[in-house]
DNA sequence: TTCAAAATCATCCTTTCGGGTGAGGTGCAC
DNA sequence: GTGCACCTCACCCGAAAGGATGATTTTGAA
């Protein structure tokens, strides 16, 4: 497996497909698909599964670039940019409303893609990363009628991890009765009956519920 | 005060400022300031509160654009546009890193920068507010070598609320034995052990782990 | 120093979970 | 009609979780 970014291109004129797949290529990235349509972008999604992708917003026949659009921001979590001559205010409102990492305008070139594609790509590899912060001790206490020590707070991390307390004591090298000892004084502090729901507690803390 | 969005414009050469200033202006946004070196932009950053704004990269003499911008990413939470003529790669490296919402090699016109400003708006808009959505079916089971069905899909959302399998079974009218069945399958098909690995398991996929 | 909170561990007991197995009913595709 | 997937439910059993109580040690603040 190359360790090239996957692209699928989306546009109907295969010239004009041709010619971004030789920009591409040329940058080095792998051009995993050629999509002239919806339907064919839709396969290749699933079989191909690319790391980003092209998309001309004119597909002639069916629907069109927004709808393939909408269709990865629904299951696919890979950035994408539009390619188009498009610059009216409705399907700019209708483009943005899948939160595309680029919409560049006809005429555009090679050094426009890749720009638009490596920060597409970049962006997009830290904004996920970033997602997966783990919760801050001072955010949930400030939240919290009582307090949460620091090892209590160590507990709930593993907790989110979905390690048993026999895990949770390994890793932390503490006795298992230890670990259902904090885990008691936890549940009582965050309000809940049980771990999942104690996880569940702290998402919503998380996300200012 | 208007409800236009304020851009600051970051631009060493006057006449192409007013340039942007003009098709700023013309598509309805409101321009705070023109800035031609990184002194006046960080001092107008801190003054007018932009809400986005828009960068030259080259700015004749002292810090360039990029440096500008790790200002922005590091002080201020507003999305920015670079714009440029240079696409060569250690300049793209550089500005990268500073997490740009585009990226706009010259020639540009007025329809270009619009686009990319909307877009970079707009995204930064729902970026910050909707970072925690329910699973969606379709996203996960595109992930799974084993697809969901519809009913353990239901399950699995009242696992993430914390609920006990006799409250599951209570909210959706079905036998604790068959809560039972259902996560067994539901175990299988996400590879994990129990319930609170399930949860954390779909949180790596929803967060494209 | 004294006191309190935190951290550690244990024992006993009940409840819940999870695995295994079997099985009946429905609806849909071939 | 025959499969097949899905949903439903039951019983059994061992493992894990959770509740209650008590106790020791460490640590930091008063």
């Amino acid at each position: 497996m190359s360790d090239k970014y996957r692209i699928l291109i989306v546009e109907d004129e295969p010239l004009i497909a041709e010619d971004i797949a030789g920009y591409l290529i040329e940058y080095g990235f792998d051009v995993v698909g050629i999509a002239g349509n919806a339907e064919t972008a839709r396969r290749m999604l699933a079989e191909n599964r690319p790391h980003a992708a092209l998309l001309d917003i004119n597909l002639g026949e069916g629907p069109d670039g927004i709808v393939v659009a909408e269709d990865i921001r629904d299951k696919y979590r890979i950035p994408f940019v539009f390619l188009t001559s498009f610059a009216d205010k409705g399907t700019l409102e209708r483009a943005k409303k899948t939160m595309p990492a680029g919409y560049l305008l006809k005429p555009f070139n090679g050094n426009d893609i890749m720009t638009s594609l490596e920060i597409a790509i970049f962006n997009h590899m830290n904004a996920t990363g970033a997602l997966q912060k783990e919760p801050n001790l001072e955010a949930i206490n400030t939240q919290l009628p009582v307090e949460l020590s620091i090892r209590e707070y160590e507990l709930l991390l593993s907790l989110r991890k979905g390690l048993t307390n026999k895990e949770i004591g390994e890793r932390l090298f503490i006795s298992v009765n230890t670990v259902k000892t904090h885990l008691q004084h936890l549940f009582v502090k965050l309000n809940t009956k049980n771990r999942t729901e104690a996880i569940f507690r702290i998402s919503e803390l998380m996300n200012g519920a």
